[in-house]
DNA sequence: ACATTAAATTCGA
DNA sequence: TCGAATTTAATGT
């Protein structure tokens, strides 16, 4: 059980709520602690909670028997993910792992299904955010073979500021160049090499520790 | 893999 | 509590 301040803060989605609503959502949502490198669930495992990103940093994607990853996306503070196999109440079909130390609110399958049956403004929220998960995984068809490494980056840096998906962004972001490659699928020296090519293109600015995007529009179709 | 630079932490007054 | 010194983390090549 969290505040209703704490949902306020944590769940951009809470303000399409009414009081009741609220009520019941910060009810059946408790927070949990990883540290760096945990996994927050794997591949198969049953998972019975609607998560949120409080702070920190994620990955989501499957490691494939040879140990090869395949990384989906990134999960920045405010993003909230998970819908998908907790309606249909099936084990979890990707492994999220925490890149950094992260802290997630989880909210019972319970609650969420309540919300699905009772809130109107819980399911307009719920729509939005399939249809933007959709544009995003047709995006990532074309990934791997047309694209390069540097629109390959480009774009898992810019699927990290959709505002729907993760609402709330500034245009900075605290990351280190390390987190970046892990999360396209790149070492950290080919994500620097690249990183300063966008740089240099004008569509970012480098800062020790972090980036801010100065152009999300091109950024999020480079390469094409 | 190594050299450089930025940031965080410790330590002494 | 301030700033210099040291250690740790991130970046560039």
């Amino acid at each position: 059980m969290i505040s209703a301040d704490q949902l306020k803060r944590i769940a951009a989605w809470s303000c399409e709520l009414n009081e009741r609503e609220i009520e019941f959502a910060r009810a059946g949502i408790v927070e949990r602690s990883y540290s760096a490198d945990e996994f927050i669930f794997m591949r198969g495992e049953r998972f019975d909670f609607w998560t949120g990103m409080v702070s920190g940093l994620a990955r989501m994607g499957i490691v494939s028997r040879g140990g090869k990853e395949t990384s989906f996306t990134g999960l920045t503070t405010g993003s909230w993910f998970g819908e998908g196999s907790v309606l249909k109440n099936e084990p979890r079909r990707y492994d999220v792992v925490a890149l950094r130390d992260t802290r997630l609110a989880l909210m019972d399958r319970s609650t969420f299904i309540w919300l699905f049956e009772n809130s109107v403004g819980f399911n307009r929220f719920l729509v939005r955010q399939l249809n933007e998960r959709l544009g995003q995984f047709i995006g990532l068809l074309e990934y791997g073979r047309t694209l390069d490494v540097t629109a390959r980056l480009a774009r898992s840096i810019a699927a990290l500021f959709n505002p729907i998906l993760y609402p709330g962004l500034t245009p900075h972001l605290q990351i280190t160049q390390e987190e970046i490659g892990a999360l396209s699928g790149i070492s950290r020296q080919n994500a620097n090499r690249c990183l300063n090519q966008l740089q240099q293109e004008g569509l970012l600015r480098l800062e020790y520790g972090g980036v801010t995007i100065l152009d999300l529009d091109r950024l999020r179709h480079y390469g094409e």
